[in-house]
RNA sequence: GUGUUCGUAGCUCAGCUGGAUAGAGCAACGGCCUUCUAAGCCGUGGGUCGGGGGUUCGAAUCCCUUCGAGCACGCCA
């Protein structure tokens, strides 16, 4: 379906054409001028130079020709040279039953459909998610979700941290703590246990611990160094224990993860690659794309253009063990292969971006990738608390993500008592949803590459451009729809009753469903789902308004209530697909 | 130092390829519940768009300059 923008448009440089001037200056914006009209079409302005004639006289040209249009219920010249413009209801009603009769609501699917993988998340073994891992979850998650909607093949890969020498201090520890375990007899040649010597728990203890004390204790980081590369060359024991700690860290991620409902097709990591990086350093070798500089194997990717320093993408340190980018690398090769992408995608941190350019231009200019595919590095900011800093605890400390969850939750469940009375049930099991929807709207309503202040107060308050307040109006809709169908209604018989617009702000409401494929078309095509959380919060206001104008169920004029009826089951249908899209629901009642 | 992002109302943010009086929300103040969820709606006040130049009929938007802030700059991931 054609975009509403599109068909003004059409129409107006139509009438460009039939007065004699470029059709190219037909092209109509949203007004800017609410108060004056609808659409506005600036293009006489433009076009005066060309034609050496005052823009008003264009603007009065072409508006003549429009004044039996069936698209424009006014299009009136306005001085300098505006053409102010106001819809017909009989357009807007017609364009929204056509709304209504699409699978996707107006939005078309991409002709071309591509294989996209992208890669979010980035957690690392053994180490509890923190606040830092929240941003790349929840956008990747909505940009994945976006670009399914529009028709693209996505695989997510979260794309494990389980191969560094986080690993081997791990292993250290358990090593120093309990030295019995036959994982460490490297004599031993019988079966390993099912069961792993630990729990989540002791696991995120252990970490921090043994890290501290390696920053402390040379001979204890040596330990740890020999015990990642006991594990890295294959020993059986410390792979059979790495095993475990994968495992046991694996299960705890999926329970977070599951909870924030940001799910991945794969869960491959590091040490997925690590069979593939020596054939990978020697071919690059091989081809005289590598060298050694200062001791470590490097590939140059400066480019002429350049106008700052763009050191090389390091593949060997000195000390010949791989690197991040190392992984990375052979991380594009397996992809390249498994999956055949057009497309590779990446959220991370934007402090990122050089490394980030530095492994797109190696990948290239090692033809790791074909020239066609796409390189993509989505970048976001910091989440910085009310001081405007890296967001801490109140010690001071990382924040967990799972605290952080539960703090939204607990103030959710707050706001949920004072409001109306509920079963503790129903009340968790809101707070839950809405909470999450408060979390996630409070960082996707941002742009994805700015530094954005989480403010719990501000996210889970109903009032303003929040999560909760989305939910609010959703609940709304529902709420009628539901009364409506308890009196005997049957929705599914109204569904396509949709009429022309009886007052302003149905209209309204109209006008902004009416936007739905141009925002979901936008969010994907710039990877930006706070376009969407404008259409939403633009679409909540403009609902709201006509909700209070219109007594729905109460309206006699049974014609009338049978196409609001339909006009708010679409409505519901819109924000429940675009609140998909961002990665949360709605409940039916709150 | 080099590069990069940014600086819009007391606070948090919009502002699409330059266009008519710079928009929201929060906070402040004032209205609206016997009628579909008041977690809502309506209204009022509040800005030299960091400063200074320039391009243009027209600049928050483009160019230059200056001040201020963040971030990144080969063996951390």
């Amino acid at each position: 379906m054609k975009k509403i923008l599109d068909l003004i448009s059409e129409e107006m440089m139509q009438a460009f054409e039939q007065a004699g001037y470029d059709r190219a200056l037909g092209r109509v914006t949203l007004s800017n001028r609410p108060d004056l009209c609808e659409y506005q079409c600036n293009g006489a302005m433009a076009g005066a130079k060309q034609y050496k004639k005052a823009p008003i006289m264009i603007a009065n040209d072409v508006a003549a020709k429009l004044s039996d249009s069936e698209v424009f219920e006014k299009a009136e010249a306005v001085a300098p040279g505006f053409l102010n413009l106001v819809l017909t209801d009989t357009f807007v009603g017609d364009y929204i039953r056509g709304m209504r009769a699409e699978e996707k609501y107006g939005v078309e699917e991409t002709t071309k459909p591509q294989e996209i993988v992208i890669d979010y998340g980035g957690p690392n073994i053994a180490k509890p998610l923190h606040v830092g891992h929240l941003r790349s979850a929840i956008i990747g998650e909505s940009i994945k979700r976006i670009e399914r909607y529009i028709g693209h093949h996505v695989t997510g890969d979260v794309h494990l941290g389980d191969w560094g020498q986080p690993m081997g201090l791990v292993m250290n520890e358990l090593k120093v703590r309990s030295p019995q375990l036959v994982y460490f007899d490297e004599s031993y040649t019988g079966e390993y246990p099912a069961e792993p010597p630990f729990t989540v728990a002791e696991l995120e203890e252990i970490y921090p611990f043994a890290s501290k004390r390696s920053k402390e204790d040379e001979q204890y980081k040596a330990d740890a160094m020999a015990c990642t590369y006991k594990l890295q060359s294959g020993v059986r024991g410390y792979r059979a224990l790495w095993q475990h700690i994968i495992a046991v860290s694996v299960v705890d991620l999926r329970r977070i993860y599951d909870n924030m409902d940001v799910t991945f097709d794969l869960w491959n990591g590091e040490s997925s690659v690590r069979d593939l990086i020596p054939g990978m350093v020697e071919e690059m070798k091989a081809n005289g794309h590598a060298y050694i500089s200062d001791g470590a194997l490097v590939v140059d990717v400066k480019e002429e253009t350049d106008t700052k320093e763009m050191p090389p993408c390091m593949l060997l340190k000195s000390d010949g063990a791989s690197s991040y980018a190392t992984t990375d690398l052979a991380t594009i090769k397996m992809r390249m292969e498994q999956n055949k992408p057009d497309a590779l995608i990446y959220l991370t941190d934007k402090r990122q971006e050089l490394y980030f350019q530095q492994v797109f231009r190696c990948a290239r200019k090692t033809g790791l990738i074909k020239p066609e595919t796409k390189l993509v590095h989505i970048q976001f900011g910091t989440m910085n608390g009310k001081d405007g800093k890296p967001f801490k605890t109140r010690e001071g400390g990382v924040m967990r993500l799972e605290n952080l969850i539960q703090e939204i939750h607990d103030e959710m469940l707050c706001k949920i008592r004072e409001s109306r009375e509920t079963s503790d049930e129903e009340a968790a099991a809101t707070a839950q949803v809405v909470g999450l929807a408060a979390l996630k709207y409070g960082d996707l309503s941002n742009q994805a590459s700015k530094d954005y202040i989480f403010d719990i107060e501000r996210f889970t308050s109903s009032e303003g451009d929040t999560g909760p307040y989305i939910l609010y109006t959703i609940v709304r809709i529902k709420s009628i729809l539901a009364k409506y169908t308890e009196n005997g209604g049957d929705i599914q018989s109204v569904f396509s009753d949709i009429k022309a617009p009886v007052n302003d702000s149905e209209k309204q409401l109209m006008m902004e469903l009416a936007k739905y494929n141009a925002s979901v078309e936008a969010a994907c095509d710039e990877y930006a789902p706070h376009r969407i959380c404008a259409y939403i919060y633009d679409l909540a206001n403009a609902f709201n308004h006509f909700y209070h104008e219109t007594k729905i169920l109460a309206e006699e004029d049974a014609s009338k209530k049978a196409g609001w009826i339909a006009l708010l089951a679409l409505t519901r249908d819109v924000f429940e697909t675009a609140i998909d899209l961002l990665g949360f629901s709605a409940p039916e009642r709150m």
